[in-house]
DNA sequence: GCGGATCAC
DNA sequence: TATGGTGATCCGC
């Protein structure tokens, strides 16, 4: 099998040739792995990037090795069974094959203009409107299909099935466009009037329709026909009449593009949007080609066609099914019964769909969309410091592009990669929705935090960071909270309906564009911003009573979570210590019910006022401690103390003050407005209460502290700013932010469970964690009486052999590595 | 739900 | 010479 060649060489494909690694049956057996682990080394010495590209292809060729094993073991019985029933299916889509539409992908030749540009200078005079696709859609494509379909900037798909239909009784001069070199905005509708069109313009227009596949000329439309003279469209001094077929069209679409924008495009047209898509490709740039609506054809024109053209054929799965003899669609289509057992079922549809010519046809508008994100990538950063600063730049950046589109979710992700190229993604949900930059760089620092934690002392060398917010509630999920706000106020209600401390809406406004403007020197303008992370005094106030905190969202999520936690333990035939999250006193060897108990008895017993009073008696140092010896209980003293230190030198208030030249008073303002309160004002909620379900409605409004601090200088006794201790980390959090402080609370769940589950996972798989990927499937796969899963294009099909045991005293380096 | 991987543009 | 940013999806866990 000579599937192996590399046919694009590089200096990447050249490296693996001479490691042997480019070849599958050489692969892994071949060479003996320190060795390839020293080559790769040494190559990473010139190029890190390379290091981690030939780092990639290993795994891949791994991937392609394991899939060649399984088949290896696939009897001739199992693949005569699989040929009936992928047979039984491709019949069905075959009957199923509808080709009685006409679909358009028109692709910009932005490239090819840009390259026009550079080598023809005298094109920089000309006027270029640069628009994007959904421009063009009100202005050009809409014409054709109202409903098109704008994939990006520069791409679309058409349906034209009905303008076609229309099209057929449409007098000529409604198909009748006037070539304009003036201003190209304008030549946009037919019958506009004439501009002359001067030589030497002419000349530097591209030739547009000179481009027909030689098939075409012969079949098209009866209008188009073969009169010997006239090429369509009619050229008549500076008019153009385009026919009526699907091809004159598609070419009049393009002329109307290129009058417009002076930019080209190709285009191609097919009954479904795979072979558009790829025949939109065949005469690039500037050209188009039609595969016609009959079934002949469709299969004439996939027969030798590459399956890496088709789109969602990446460069992984071409390697992997070329490893199988797969090249063409012809071969996809014979080896159908093979990948039905070596692919996931997506997959292998995917492939019989390929191989059939079969797509979508009809063009299926896009949902909404299901995260956003931003990443950014610099030089080495390695300073913590630094990187907090980063991420809360990213996160301020998200913010904004979030309140755009008016999107709050769940889910934030973050994204590392270090120098060495190495991707890491670490994600925290929480029970309720965020979008503000301090919502979202509450949980992502800490996530962060985890990550620089987890290579104490050694800094994360990152060379990218990003973040990402997911998990948007649908509608079902927004009536759904619609819902609960509704009980949460009712219930509200009946403990605390005082109004007051309700933050007008101009004053948040007005938070958040100076909270913008401070955003607005970017990190890598500024380069590095002494950001002030010191610790706040915190105050004690106990003023959210006890209903209000277990109607909280967080609070909800904590027995559930807790519970979760606990059967993770008690799975891993553990004796745990746990910690109630509401006492704080450890509980030791219990039944998950007898936990359960004892929670609920503590969130029954006495008022969570006076839980916080033990809290805050008990918090200072030993809860700490204990804490941390939950989570790294076989710490050496030395090692102890080292992290500890480290904690509290990397230790950041969950609220930061940023310091603004606008503000200088702020922390003043802030610590002599604590002092203000003594807890007897906050617990009765005196002429201004704290209005715990304003905060709650408006959860996604950020209440500032600078607010607050500026608020208190006006009235100086309004107690806006509560001191909320988290019943996780048991710290008082200085916030008058529900939301806030309830994101606070999740993550430090979170976080605790991350934790207590990577121990268990430590501890009782006894293996080393390895720092960015765990190799290991360990041939778990599922052999139930049902159906097995198949992997699919991302299974990696890794051995399952090793499985080395270790240390627990190793598991601890490597935990911490 | 999380994390790695693949893919498209 | 040095190697992007954004979004989606799949898969195994």
């Amino acid at each position: 099998m000579d599937s192996t060649k590399e046919k694009n060489g590089s200096y990447k494909d050249d490296l693996l040739l001479r490691m042997g690694l480019n070849d599958n049956k050489a692969g892994m057996e071949g060479l003996d792995k320190d060795k390839i682990n020293k080559i790769i080394m040494e190559a990473t010495k010139g190029s890190r990037f390379y290091g981690n590209e030939l780092k990639k292809e290993k795994q891949v060729n791994q991937r392609i090795e394991n899939m060649m094993q399984q088949k290896a073991q696939i009897t001739s019985q199992q693949l005569r069974k699989a040929q009936l029933q992928v047979d039984r299916y491709a019949m069905e889509l075959e009957q199923s094959r509808d080709l009685n539409n006409t679909i358009v992908h028109i692709d910009m030749d932005a490239f090819y203009a840009a390259v026009e540009m550079r080598d023809n200078p005298e094109l920089k005079d000309k006027p270029i409107a640069v628009g994007s696709m959904s421009m063009l859609v009100k202005e050009i494509l809409a014409d054709y299909d109202p409903n098109f379909l704008a994939m990006s900037l520069d791409e679309a798909y058409l349906n034209i099935t009905k303008h076609l239909q229309e099209r057929q009784n449409w007098p000529e001069d409604k198909r009748k466009y006037f070539i304009k070199t003036g201003n190209p905005l304008e030549n946009d509708k037919p019958r506009k009037e004439v501009n002359k069109l001067r030589e030497h313009e002419r000349s530097i227009s591209p030739l547009l329709f000179d481009d027909s596949p030689p098939d075409l000329q012969s079949q098209g439309n009866p209008l188009q026909g073969n009169s010997e003279e006239e090429d369509n469209p009619q050229t008549l001094q500076n008019s153009i009449v385009f026919g009526t077929s699907a091809e004159e069209v598609v070419k009049e679409i393009r002329f109307r593009i290129e009058q417009k924008t002076t930019l080209t495009a190709s285009a191609g047209i097919a009954p479904n949007t795979m072979l558009a898509k790829v025949c939109s490709d065949k005469n690039k740039p500037n050209g188009q080609y039609q595969v016609l609506p009959n079934r002949q054809a469709v299969m004439d024109f996939i027969k030798d066609l590459p399956i890496r053209k088709v789109s969602g054929i990446g460069k992984v799965t071409e390697k992997m099914l070329k490893a199988l003899g797969i090249i063409t669609c012809t071969e996809l289509y014979q080896q159908r019964a093979l990948l039905s057992l070596l692919f996931s079922e997506t997959s292998w549809h995917h492939f019989l769909h390929i191989s059939l010519g079969l797509g979508s046809t009809h063009l299926a508008r896009d949902g909404e969309r299901k995260s956003m994100s931003v990443e950014r990538t610099f030089s080495e950063i390695s300073k913590a410091e630094e990187q907090y600063n980063l991420c809360q730049e990213l996160c301020s950046e998200l913010a904004q592009d979030l309140q755009k589109e008016g999107l709050k979710g769940r889910t934030v992700t973050i994204k590392l990669k270090n120098v060495n190229f190495e991707v890491k993604t670490r994600a925290s949900t929480v029970s309720s929705v965020v979008s503000t930059t301090e919502e979202i760089f509450a949980i992502a620092k800490e996530l962060l935090r985890t990550e620089i934690d987890a290579d104490f002392p050694h800094p994360l060398r990152l060379r990218l960071m990003g973040v990402r917010l997911s998990s948007f509630p649908n509608e079902e999920d927004k009536r759904h909270q619609q819902r609960s706000i509704i009980g949460f106020l009712q219930a509200g209600n009946q403990s605390q309906s005082a109004p007051g401390c309700i933050l007008e809406k101009t004053d948040k406004d007005q938070f958040l564009k100076s909270l913008e403007m401070s955003h607005k020197k970017s990190f890598f303008d500024k380069k590095r911003s002494e950001r002030n992370w010191s610790h706040q005094d915190t105050f004690k106030c106990e003023a959210v009573d006890k209903q209000s905190l277990q109607t909280s969202h967080s609070f909800q999520v904590l027995k559930k979570k807790m519970n979760e936690n606990l059967k993770t333990s008690e799975n891993s035939n553990n004796s745990q210590i746990f910690t109630c999250p509401i006492c704080f006193r450890e509980q030791r060897s219990i039944s998950l019910e007898a936990f359960n108990k004892h929670v609920d008895a503590c969130l029954d017993g006495p008022s969570i006022s006076g839980i916080s009073s033990v809290f805050s008696h008990s918090h200072a140092s030993s809860t700490e401690v204990n804490k941390k010896e939950n989570v790294y209980p076989s710490f050496s003293q030395s090692e102890k103390q080292d992290y500890e230190t480290h904690q509290r030198n990397s230790e950041i208030n969950f609220i930061e003050l940023p310091e603004t030249e606008d503000n200088p008073a702020k922390a003043e303002s802030v610590d002599a407005l604590s002092d203000k309160h003594s807890k007897e004002e906050c617990a009765s909620l005196p002429s201004k209460p704290f209005n715990i379900e304003k905060c709650c409605q408006n959860s996604s409004s950020t209440v500032s502290l600078e607010d607050i601090a500026s608020l208190s200088r006006q009235e100086s006794s309004q107690p806006y700013l509560q001191a909320l201790v988290c019943p996780v980390c048991n710290l008082e959090q200085k916030t008058s932010d529900l939301t806030l402080f309830n994101v606070h609370v999740d993550v430090c769940l979170n976080k605790g469970i991350i934790q207590e589950l990577r121990k268990d996972k430590v501890n009782l798989a006894n293996q080393p964690r390895e720092n960015t990927k765990s190799t290991d499937n360990s041939g778990r796969v599922q052999k139930t009486a049902t159906k097995p899963k198949r992997p699919g294009l991302m299974t990696k099909y890794s051995a399952s052999k090793k499985t080395k045991p270790n240390n627990s005293r190793h598991t601890l380096d490597v935990f911490f590595k």
